[in-house]
DNA sequence: ACCTGAACACCGTTCAAGT
DNA sequence: ACCTGAACACCGTTCAAGT
């Protein structure tokens, strides 16, 4: 067998990494498994070992591209935007980005590493771009603040905003009709902010 | 085979759940399974069955037993403190508790339903309780608030203590040295708090 | 009635062996 | 060099059959 040669080892990156948010949209984020994804893109389960680490190491690079593509798109959504402005719209469009594309981020907000092993620094790195922006637009919010204060202040504002987000999609947040998701961003980033700017 | 009857159905359901927390707590979140947690009590794996629904029944009640104990001890710390204070000693605790019991934890927040079935009412109706606590001090401490708001704030500030404890737990957080988880959950339930009583 | 253990349909991962 | 497919050590879950 083998030898088929059809595709670079690039190229069956890009389809295996295709696969995986292919399977998590149309069948949910669960039956993501490497022998599905070998079986979507017709090779053995075998082959994907040669290309990535193993099963988490292939589920995080294709989260990647989740956290990529939202990156992107808080960078265009925010062009020209007041500071207070620009925080709130990301907030709003992580939130607005995640319940649209739900399955794709449940398999970013659910997939836990196998063993308890860490997370690879490169995933961090991805994900401290997005701690990046906030903090962007809380220096030019609050210019006199300290670094070491504007670090604190977008690391709480995102986690807050992740929790909302999360809960969201993991359907654990019993909101009971009247409290809408996308109220209770608003209500955190406003009143937070509104709070952080009146301290010293 | 069977017909051992060393132990009442209550007796052997609170086997199994002793042994769903001494497995996470001792080899890692990820090693809990059906076949582990039989194993660990001396029985078939199929017996479970008869107990639980399935796998996610079983974690999940041992979860309430977690987040049980978070509440009992919420409402013995804040024992006759004003309700700024309350607030503030419940985020606080539940980031200690979170990252003392790591894997304990971990087991809370890195379960997800298999086939993404939806979590049972009377998980939420626990967790739920949590919410409630919350609203009881945010109504003491602004009894003008209309109940939907109340409900709106405590919501807000619970899922963005959650956003923090769970990126804390799952070693998500990339806090660089100079920020401490407490100093984050500080800066949001005084920012936010500040913030929300000064509105109307 | 209570429990077993074998069976079924899955996993992730490895690696000798084919082309 | 590239890929296979069988193998190994696991899963969750079911259920006929033993006591």
């Amino acid at each position: 067998m083998a030898r088929r040669n059809e595709h670079t080892k690039g190229e069956l990156k890009a389809l295996a990494l295709d696969a995986v948010l292919v399977i998590a949209e149309r069948d949910g984020p669960q039956v993501v498994s490497a022998r599905k994804v070998a079986q979507e893109i017709g090779y053995a389960p075998g082959m994907l070992y040669h290309l990535f680490e193993n099963i988490d190491d292939l589920i995080l690079q294709a989260n990647t591209r989740t956290v990529s593509a939202l990156t992107d798109d808080l960078v265009r959504a925010t062009k020209r935007q007041s500071a207070d402005k620009a925080v709130l719209t990301m907030a709003l469009r992580y939130l607005q980005l995640a319940q649209k594309n739900g399955r794709r981020w449940q398999l970013l907000f659910e997939h836990t590493m196998r063993n308890g092993v860490a997370v690879p620094s490169w995933y961090q790195a991805q994900t401290a771009k997005l701690f990046g922006l906030v903090e962007q637009q809380l220096v030019r919010m609050c210019p006199q603040k300290k670094s070491v204060e504007i670090q604190l202040a977008a690391r709480a504002v995102w986690s807050a905003v992740h929790g909302v987000c999360l809960l969201s999609v993991t359907g654990k947040l019993n909101v009971g009709g009247a409290v809408k998701e996308a109220r209770l961003v608003e209500s955190l980033v406003q009143n937070y902010l509104h709070g952080w700017k009146s301290i010293d």
